[in-house]
DNA sequence: CATGAATGAGCATTCATTCAT
DNA sequence: AATGAATGAATGCTCATTCAT
């Protein structure tokens, strides 16, 4: 765009990179010391940029935690839609109930991973959202979406037949987002206390059979 | 002790009660406010002392939330085991499932009420205890705690027959406490969204569906 | 004095015990911490008496401080009249020099000696007073007569013939306390830096070489 | 450096300014109320400036003494070194002995001047520094520089013969090191006690006259 | 476009002191 | 006579933010 850029990064590419820089930077503190202990000075140090660049970039500390809920968020669902089981297929095509614990397990698996540093840091803002005022506000709005997406599919379950019909959806969406945040949770902060792949397989039961119609009882 | 106080009131009972004041002054601004926003001159204040007295009677702020956690804990504890469905019976007494359903049951109901503070507290102090360096140290121990309660519960299902024996006792119980946990969190966090009884009823039945012997499948 | 002391002790002899602990632990506690780092609760403990005792005994702080450093300016004298090498004689029978070469040495011997707690506390409390607003305004006093203590053998030493007639005696006493008290500091700081005898020895044969009457020159 | 800055005061210039009105209102401080009574934000106040300059330009207090401490040994240095006796002469061209008296006897007129703030607060912190837990640690490497370097003259006129070869260096120095030190002390702490003009020639005879070689003695 | 100097508010903690017992 | 509970003041320090360059 701007011709007095010389060597073919013009200045908006070289401002992404540096809001991307200080975003990463800013997720690994986070997840390191929680939000309120997460500094500005430690998040521009991270970087290696000056001290003043998050204010410059975001305006204030509390639009760049917007920016990394935000950003968790979508890295969160973009991983969650592309679960390795899908093999090609389209998270739609398959039963609402199937859909929902394939999103789960994939979840949970990729925060166990230890290389999803957004997705850790949601949990982190997510643990920091629990007083009543919750000093990460946009966390809210994220997690309705969350809730919506989720109570989407056990709807769409609902409607196929995967889920069992009499039951409330909004309520059978916070039980899953409930289990699946509160278990990555758990995993993350106590490592060594169960196996993972025991907990992921658990975790997919559980939804699949509190949530599917009943077969045998009555 | 001493016979020179006439009143009925001792220093050990001053002590007692200044003590309780702070610690429920402490546990009603954490819940409110979050661990690291919760001022010692806002907990003194609700508490109606001076600012030097979380200093005197807790040492530190950490000790006083360690203090906290374990007063939560005990509470948690104590809510759970009184649970209204026992009607005179010992938890014990009850089928290992039986009694988890239960007890998990019993938690998000209190939790809900709006009357536990101290739970309330400690589900904003498990949220704080996310970051890698967490700044609520004795949230560790406590669920450490927490999960070998449920996990023996589990392990005695199995004993019982009531429990599928093939299971991980360590990976359903990571399961049982983050569902628990984080349901509830998002109760406390998003009221209005679903109703707490669905909610509760959803989570009993999970238990149950997930941990339970198989019956019809192979 | 009153009847109602079982046990042989008096109150009055009890008070003075209490107090007697409270000061020993004080100029302890001055000697190693300073005046301003020594708490009243880090004095209390080392007597092994309850918090209050010092206000209660002294009234304030200060007082206590004010009691240390007359304790100290008194063990002081005492000690450097009891001097070693008078064996027997008192020190007004020596030449005034004399007297005050002995009174230096034997200073600088029993400071460097470690045993003399209450005089490191006076040094400690010397240093403290450089400040203009002195927080230890008890050691002028102390200082006052400590000058005239020396001014006054030096002004025996005119009368006797033992030092230069033509000399100021206060500027001498000055001298003479300055490089006393500054050597005793420096031994104590610094205490392997040189060896204690010599140093005293020394300071003496400055006393001696700088105040007599002059015999070679002119 | 940087060409914007038109006005003749670049932001290093502004910085330098800075920290000198921080570290001359911090000597005057100290000066005045003593190292641990020398709040930061006394000093802060007096040097203008707000009160989380001397954090951010030092970063603790303890780093802040410790420059005030370097930076009062190198005006001690250098003001002992520019002697108004040397008229243009180097020190070291002097014999040792007659070098140190008039180091010694500059360094009393210097420090008597009341010009001298940094030397004045090098004496209060030096008396901060006689507890055996000195919150001045800097102060000791500052004395023992100061120790060699009048050792050092010591053992140079030992070696031009203006000094006694038998004696001990090391003694020597604390005791001219104490003189100096102690006598100022008292000169600025009792100021009319004693004319500073005399106290400063018996200073300089005691130093000439117990160092030399015995000439009529033995 | 980007930097670092500078600010004011807020924090946990420690202290000498007072008071009821 | 003696204790410990309780207080208000003060301290060093950290932080998000603003501003001149």
């Amino acid at each position: 765009m701007n011709a007095s850029s010389p060597g073919g990064r013009t200045q908006a590419q070289r401002r992404a990179a540096a809001e991307a820089a200080l975003l990463r930077a800013a997720a690994e503190v986070i997840a390191e010391q929680g939000v309120e202990r997460a500094s500005l000075r430690a998040i521009s140090a991270r970087a290696g940029r000056s001290r003043a660049m998050p204010g410059y970039h975001f305006g204030s500390k509390d639009a760049l935690i917007t920016r990394i809920v935000e950003r968790g968020h979508g890295e969160t669902m973009a991983a969650a839609t592309a679960a390795p089981g899908l093999a090609g297929n389209h998270l739609d095509a398959l039963p609402g109930l199937e859909a929902l614990r394939l999103i789960i397990e994939t979840y949970l698996q990729h925060v166990s991973s230890g290389e999803a540093v957004a997705e850790r840091a949601v949990i982190v803002m997510w643990g920091a959202s629990f007083p009543a005022r919750s000093p990460v506000p946009a966390m809210a709005g994220s997690d309705r979406e969350t809730h919506q997406y989720l109570a989407d599919f056990i709807r769409a379950g609902q409607a196929d037949g995967s889920v069992r019909a009499s039951l409330d959806a909004d309520a059978a969406a916070v039980l899953v987002m409930g289990m699946a945040r509160g278990t990555a949770a758990l995993l993350l902060t106590h490592p060594g206390t169960a196996d993972v792949g025991h907990v992921r397989q658990l975790a997919g039961e559980a939804i699949t059979a509190s949530l599917r119609p009943r077969q045998d009882q009555q």
